[in-house]
DNA sequence: CCATCAATATAAAACGTTTTACATGATAAA
DNA sequence: TTTATCATGTAAAACGTTTTATATTGATGG
């Protein structure tokens, strides 16, 4: 009585084929010095005895087990998974496999995570953060030589790279697009300071503006929460400048949301009297009246990026490069600027 | 040179330990029969070599790998995240770990991705819906006895689980509590009739105005879609007739916020004029001004549920019920109802 | 016709565990 | 004292593969 789901061996498949288990294994690794008759009676055993091969047993000879562990602050973030998709497509592409861990950002859960994944002998790892404000140290484990990359997180950690979005490009973006509208006047609403993100975006704002000659004044940016509710307020108290904004970045579309929500209610027109551009790319955005323009994060990309770079690693067992990765936003135009 | 990360076995451990491998494999699971002078010795070896089991050849003797598979239709979905928090966390509370796939939709992809977690030596698969049109089938594949439950996800699998939300219930509930509140114009604006959970949600409807004495009236139940702007619709359209609801009842958060939407427009007040109440329990819900009183979906109970069923017949080697198990839905009270 | 070589096939060892079967010595029961 | 029982320990087999070393065959070339 076998325990495991495949009770078909590569004995058995050996026995009916009239060959030997060695054979059987050339065969199915495509490896030389196999006749052709041979390699038609084995796959044809294959066929009949609807034979899959053991990976794990596999894996315990070859010490590849073809598997990638994901360990992520906080599984329901809203950025978490488009990242997750990412980091899945590129694994299964090249036949790999990802295990889902959630820390909850707690890093004894962590530590327990990564001592299995490590005992499931996992090929590399991958840590993903959620909301990335700080800088975060290495995982407080020894981890014997499986790689490690950073997604969505800068680090301490000098072994390690690291895949964050190019915030200061995405300020840019966005700042560059009102410009080219002919927006003087830009304001700009910033998330909280303890976020690394919101300097870099207020970093390209500045930088843009520059580039075109356009004053910076200090009186239109504004540093808020991510929420809703934080856009709102603030509009509503750039609405009282004496000379106030043609148009409205916003560091989230949340905040956006709630910008355009203050902009109705004084009864200002989006886009002709101010144009409002939002950062993130997430659903709401596109369901706004008018949809938003806004400033995607690259955040598929990233994952992608951050499997392809763990991959590389392993497939081609190069060293590690502790690079900062730095992936580009992109626009998404749509009606509330014009 | 080895190539896994473990460099050190359970051979290393005995020898420093001064005694034979079976002596610390008994060590490491509790087995009976070993002196404590013994297990002192080894304990500390172990702590000395930094030595971790290698689960892999574990699980080849055992048949178990401790090991789950996932497998999502739509991982970006907005309900998939809380579902596979859920099931990560019961996983991961019994000592499981779980692979995540992602199949889009696409069978073959599906079929791709079975074939490999059954390669892998899964101990049981969750298949998770993201949208749950339809009921579905059973995997076109041979599973060899490896348990499957589906989540959030009708099937016509008669061998398997089901976990789903009580829409009925949750129908019910929202219309039992505007009731309460003394509304008695209820109107109900519903989701596309293809989606199974409309025709729940409203019999759940019509079952609580039925309970209440109240007259069901055609003319206050719509049929939209899922989104904002189809709340804003139907809304606008409901406020037309001869004598306007009290009270709507939407089938989704994101058309609650449409209907909110179009009753600021006309200047009736939420809750006083109109009650709301949304159903989903999405994050915008909590934003909106009022914030939303909504049907909760119990996603994330789903998923423990899910992943508890699976492990129980995983590690009792009980027979697997094809039951089809209805998980309540709560209510969340907010501003929108009074 | 013999030596060499390449192609094909296999037996056996290995991967790192767990488990089974057996050996030893000590203790309890008769 | 003898016998049965039990606790402790280990050698070796097993899990399902891959890989290494070796054997067999047939062909090639001198």
């Amino acid at each position: 009585m076998r325990k495991t789901s495949s009770a078909v061996t590569i004995r058995d498949v050996a026995q009916l084929a009239g060959v030997s288990p060695a054979t059987v294994s050339k065969v199915l690794n495509d490896a030389p010095h196999v006749s052709s008759d041979a390699r038609g009676r084995v796959l044809d055993a294959v066929e009949k005895l609807q034979f899959r091969p053991n990976t794990i047993a596999r894996s315990m000879k070859k010490g590849r087990t073809h598997t990638l562990g994901l360990i992520t602050d906080d599984i329901e973030g809203v950025f978490t998974m488009s990242m997750m998709r990412g980091v899945e497509e590129a694994a299964s592409k090249q036949g790999f496999s990802v295990f889902l861990c959630n820390s909850y950002g707690d890093m004894e859960r962590e530590r327990e995570h990564l001592d299995v994944l490590l005992s499931k002998q996992v090929d590399g790892i991958i840590l993903l953060s959620g909301y990335r404000v700080r800088p975060r140290g290495a995982p407080a484990i020894r981890l014997g030589g499986v790689p490690v990359v950073y997604l969505y997180q800068y680090t301490h950690d000098t072994t390690a790279p690291c895949v964050i979005p190019d915030d200061f490009g995405g300020g840019y973006l966005g700042t560059q697009h009102l410009i080219e509208i002919g927006r003087q006047r830009i304001a700009f609403l910033n998330g909280p300071t303890d976020y690394e993100a919101t300097h870099h975006r207020l970093d390209g704002y500045r930088q843009a503006l520059l580039d075109a000659n356009l004053p910076f004044d200090p009186a239109l940016v504004q540093v808020g929460k991510w929420h809703e509710d934080s856009g709102y307020q603030l509009t509503r108290q750039l609405l009282t400048l004496p000379t106030p904004p043609d148009a409205i970045f916003c560091a989230s579309d949340s905040i956006a949301i709630g910008a355009l929500d203050a902009l109705h209610e004084v009864g200002l027109n989006v886009p002709n009297d101010v144009s409002l551009v939002g950062f993130d790319n997430r659903v709401p955005a596109a369901y706004q009246r008018p949809p938003l323009t806004t400033v995607a994060l690259p955040l598929y990309e990233m994952g992608i990026l951050a499997g392809e770079l763990l991959l590389s690693v392993i497939v081609t067992g190069a060293p590690l490069q502790a690079e900062l990765h730095k992936v580009p936003c992109y626009l998404i135009l749509r009606e509330s600027t014009a």
